[in-house]
DNA sequence: CTGAAAGCGCTTACAG
DNA sequence: CTGAAAGCGCTTACAG
């Protein structure tokens, strides 16, 4: 198991060239050396070693995966769509999480730097002056605010989180709701900062300024102490429009646990779709961004790059996201 | 971005020796040469060539994850646990999923083979023929079968699934329930084995021989399509264990459709206790796995391993799985 | 403290 | 078709 090229050629009574050839099919060779070689290669269990070729050779083989972490349904969706589009594309995963900060970002860079040939890059937290891109690598960047000045160097897939959130706002508008309020995501994320412009810009286009807005999160601890402060409210709004799924559900929750009802008292809508706004119950109105279908893109848009040499100008892509209306929305009650 | 240490020596005016004494702080350096060296890389802005380096060191930093797949809220628990490890002590990961079957397990190995230092698998549907160690670095198993001759050879990681499962269903049973039916995940894979003979074995311990076991999968759909069985069935059961929670929600979500009553009617047991499964209403009873520790645990292991580069004899542990009793488990009403 | 040299395991022109 | 040789970018004894 730890036998090099050497070993091969020697056991295969041949030159370590031959060998070479023999294993990357790049060129003739006669028909017995061919089957000696092969023959001992298999005997030996020979694996050649990646970092002499990639050193040689340009190619690795990888895609460097960088996110600011790794958990909850929304990342594993991404995660299952680059898997799928790698695995058959003979592409190795490369995953570097956790870089919320920008020190760990260059950090993260370096740690893939080499060892991948494309990157695909989701910092919705970083700004574009942190964000310094590494040119000499093909990178898709995915929910991540880049600079307009360096939008032609890279691929971008972003989603219309303003105009979600906005979208959103407006049908609770329709179905009658005038008292809202909205709990933003984490100031630092820009998709954050974008959806809660939304919401903001579908009030103001409404003419509704009784609103409420809370900081609260991406995760359901941060719903449910939203959920408290509500509560503490002289009355509550008759509906809330929430930065994310998770968010969401923790507020419905412990809404719901005060005998507050949804939808009846108070409707809510969530962000992202991610498997659990199904199953709970009442089941979650949200924005789906179907996240699966956005890696699998990224990652065919990286490999034609990677495969292609393709040098022309960065894309950018703007996804629409889709409401999709479940049961924790409704017409408020009169009265 | 793309200079080479021999760049760094030209600029700082020194031997390439020294610019990776310098930069490795392997040993002394004049202060002015040092200084030189230092501004010289960050001007240049190099990173050091990771290929070059494993050639020569043994190690890489990285570690490889190999698993059957990537989606879900299992795994992405499981890997947010690595990752936190990974992160604390600056190693990388390497993710190659998929490997359903014994020929892409081969081609999994290869493809991480010399890039990492050390293993972390997770193969519950390959046998332990077909699970041909990799000696020459270390590894840690998890939920993985893995023969009685080779656990020494490895450090290994299980749960509970057999016992866990017969004390799923000794619950119903004291319960009440005597009609019960179980949903069994996939037949290739073990812990979905050894669940099925869990739920037997407490069957038969209770002398009930009335039970119908249908053979499902880990996946909601799976659920959806087992619960359509067992309403074709002349009479209900009044409790169902289920091999994994998706199929157990997907089971429910089914069967509530159809105007059956969760708990009241049917009550429904799931295994691994995912957050979904507190999320749903009726929030459901499971068998919970600490799956995020274990990656943890898993890691750590490892990492000693690799750090002391240790060569006692593996580990094996099996930890136990614990019930949590929700809303989808109740008493049988009389009659 | 420091440079020239060898070598990690491969691939690829270069000459046969 | 095939072997000897150079070289990818580093690190590390080896001599100063």
């Amino acid at each position: 198991m730890a036998s090099t090229i050497r070993d091969v050629a020697r056991q295969a009574g041949v030159s370590i060239s031959t060998v070479s050839r023999v294993l990357n099919k790049t060129c003739a060779v006669a028909q017995d050396k061919r089957e000696r070689v092969e023959k001992a290669a298999v005997d030996l269990g020979y694996i050649p070693n990646p970092n002499a070729r990639s050193l040689l050779m340009k190619s690795t083989g990888g895609i460097g995966i960088l996110l600011p972490h790794v958990s909850g349904e929304f990342f594993s969706e991404f995660l299952t769509g680059l898997d799928e589009v790698a695995k058959n594309n003979d592409f190795f995963l490369l995953i570097s999480a956790s870089h919320d900060r920008a020190s760990e970002w260059q950090s993260s860079v370096q740690s893939v730097y080499k060892r991948v040939d494309g990157l695909i890059v989701m910092a919705p937290q970083l700004t574009p002056r942190q964000l310094n891109l590494v040119t000499d690598v093909p990178t898709v960047f995915v929910n991540t605010p880049v600079a307009p000045r360096d939008r032609q160097l890279v691929d971008i897939i972003n989603f219309d989180n303003l105009g979600g959130t906005r979208a959103a706002t407006e049908y609770l508008i329709e179905l009658g709701h005038r008292k809202l309020a909205y709990l933003a995501g984490p100031e630092r994320a820009f998709d954050a900062r974008e959806r809660r412009i939304g919401f903001v810009a579908a009030m103001d286009a409404a003419g509704l300024e009784d609103y409420t807005i809370l900081q609260a999160g991406y995760v359901q601890e941060a719903g449910r102490a939203a959920a408290t402060t509500l509560l503490a409210m002289e009355d509550l709004p008759t509906a809330v429009v929430v930065a994310n799924d998770y968010c969401a559900l923790g507020l419905a929750s412990e809404l719901m646990a005060s005998g507050v009802r949804i939808p009846e008292d108070v409707s809510i809508i969530g962000f992202d779709n991610v498997p659990s706004a199904a199953f709970a119950r009442p089941s979650l109105t949200t924005l789906s961004v179907p996240i699966r279908e956005v890696g699998m893109q990224a990652l065919e848009m990286l490999i034609s790059r990677i495969r292609l040499s393709d040098e022309s100008p960065g894309r950018t892509v703007n996804l629409p996201v889709e409401l999709v209306v479940r049961e924790s929305t409704s017409t408020p009650l009169a009265g």
